[in-house]
DNA sequence: GTCTATATCTCGATAGAC
DNA sequence: GTCTATCGAGATATAGAC
C-alpha cells in the first residue's frame, strides 16, 4: 500500500520535473505531466493540491541538485587553485547532463519567485545551501596564506558562476554565431569551456 | 493622420515592451498592454495581428538595444585593455538602466527560441548583429601584438557577457545571501562589479 | 486510490456598430 | 480608427461513481 503510494507520487513527481524544466511555470501542462506519468490528470490534485504546489516541489529538488552538490569540494583539504579547478569541471558537467537547468532558475528569478524567496533563507538556515559561505571562507583562507590575490569572494563566486552558466543559456546564440563561420562541435566547445575558464579565472587571481 | 496612427501604435508598442518585458511572451497579457496604453483591446489587434507578432517586433526592438549599441568599441583605435573596459562598464550600465532585460531574452532563447533562431542569422548579415565579430577581430589582432596572451577569443567573450550579466539574472539570490550577514548596497555592488570584472580578465590574459 | 465527466475561468481573437 | 460585446479554445480544478 505505502509502496503504491510513493510509487503513484514518484511517477507524478518525475513527470512533472521534466515537464516544468522543460516548459517552465507556465508553459507546463496538468495534461502533458499526467499523459508522462501515465495516469490520469485528477491524480495530480489528489497527491499534490495544485499546480503551484507540484511546482514549488519542484523547484526545490531541482535547485538543491544543483546547489547542494559540489560545496563539499570547498571543505576539503586541497590547494584552493585545485578546488576551483573540480569547481568548475564538475560545475559544467552537472549543467551538461541538465542543460535545461539554468534556464529554468532563471525563469524563476526572474518572475520575482516567491518561491525561491521563500526557499532561499530557509535552506541557508538549514545547511543546505552552504555554496557561497563555504567558497567564500576558503577563498579568504587561501588570500591569507598569499595563495591568490586579494578579491573580493563573494565577486569572485559570481564571476566563476556566471561564465560557466552563461554558455548553457546562451548556446543558441553561440551555435548561430559559430555556424556562420565553420562549423559547431558543442562536446568540444564546452571541453575547452572548462579549461578557458579555469585558465583566466586562476591567472586573474594569482598573486 | 499618419500622426495619430503613429502615436496609437506607439503608445501600444510602448506598453507592450513594458508588459513582454516583465512577464514573458507567455506570462504577458494582451488586457495588461491595452490597459497600459490607455485602449481597447481590440485596438491591439487592428495594428498588430496577433500577440505572437507584437512579441516578434518586441522582441526584436529590445535585442538590437542590448547587442547593436557597444559594438563601436571594438571598432576604434585603442589599446584593447581600453576596449574591454568602455565596454564592461557601458555593458553593466546599459543593463543597470534595463534590468530585466536579460531575463527576458534568456527566455526567449530557453523556450527553444523561433524567434530569436530566425532574428540572429537575419540580423548578422544585415551587419546589425556585429559585436561578436567585432570582438573576435580585435581580440585576435591584439594576440598578435602581444598586447595580450592567446586565448579564444569566443571563450573570452562569453567569459565577459556571462560575468557581466549573471548578476541581473541572479540577483534575488545574491541579495538572499548577502542580507544573511549584512546590508546590501545594490548601486556599490555594481560599480565593484565593473571593477572585480575588468580586473579579473586583463589579468587573467595579459601576457 | 483511481477514473470519467464536467464545472469554471482566463484569455486571445473577432464581429459588427459607430 | 475606435469601441462594445461576445465567441470559443484551452487550461485548472472538482464532483462523484467505482
Amino acid at each position: 500500500m505505502g509502496k503504491d503510494n510513493r510509487s503513484t507520487e514518484e511517477k507524478i513527481f518525475r513527470a512533472a520535473m521534466t515537464e516544468f524544466i522543460d516548459k517552465g511555470r507556465h508553459g507546463a501542462r496538468m495534461q502533458e505531466i499526467a499523459d508522462r506519468a501515465e495516469i490520469n490528470k485528477a491524480m495530480l490534485h489528489y497527491y499534490f493540491r495544485n499546480k503551484e504546489q507540484l511546482y514549488s516541489h519542484v523547484f526545490q529538488t531541482v535547485f538543491l541538485k544543483v546547489f547542494g552538490s559540489l560545496h563539499h569540494l570547498f571543505e576539503q583539504e586541497m590547494p584552493f587553485s585545485v578546488s576551483l579547478r573540480l569547481f568548475i569541471d564538475g560545475y559544467i558537467d552537472l549543467i551538461k547532463s541538465n542543460p535545461k537547468i539554468p534556464a529554468f532558475i532563471m525563469r524563476e528569478l526572474s518572475e520575482g519567485g516567491e518561491v525561491i524567496r521563500a526557499l532561499i533563507p530557509r535552506l541557508v538556515k538549514a545547511e543546505q545551501f552552504m555554496l557561497p559561505g563555504l567558497f567564500m571562507r576558503r577563498a579568504g583562507e587561501a588570500m591569507e596564506k598569499g595563495e591568490i590575490r586579494r578579491v573580493d569572494p563573494l565577486q569572485l563566486l559570481m564571476t566563476v558562476i556566471g561564465a560557466g552558466v552563461y554558455f548553457f543559456l546562451a548556446e543558441p546564440m553561440v551555435k548561430g554565431v559559430m555556424e556562420t563561420t565553420g562549423a559547431y562541435d558543442r562536446e568540444r566547445f564546452l571541453q575547452e569551456r572548462k579549461k578557458h575558464i579555469y585558465d583566466i579565472i586562476i591567472n586573474g587571481i594569482k598573486s
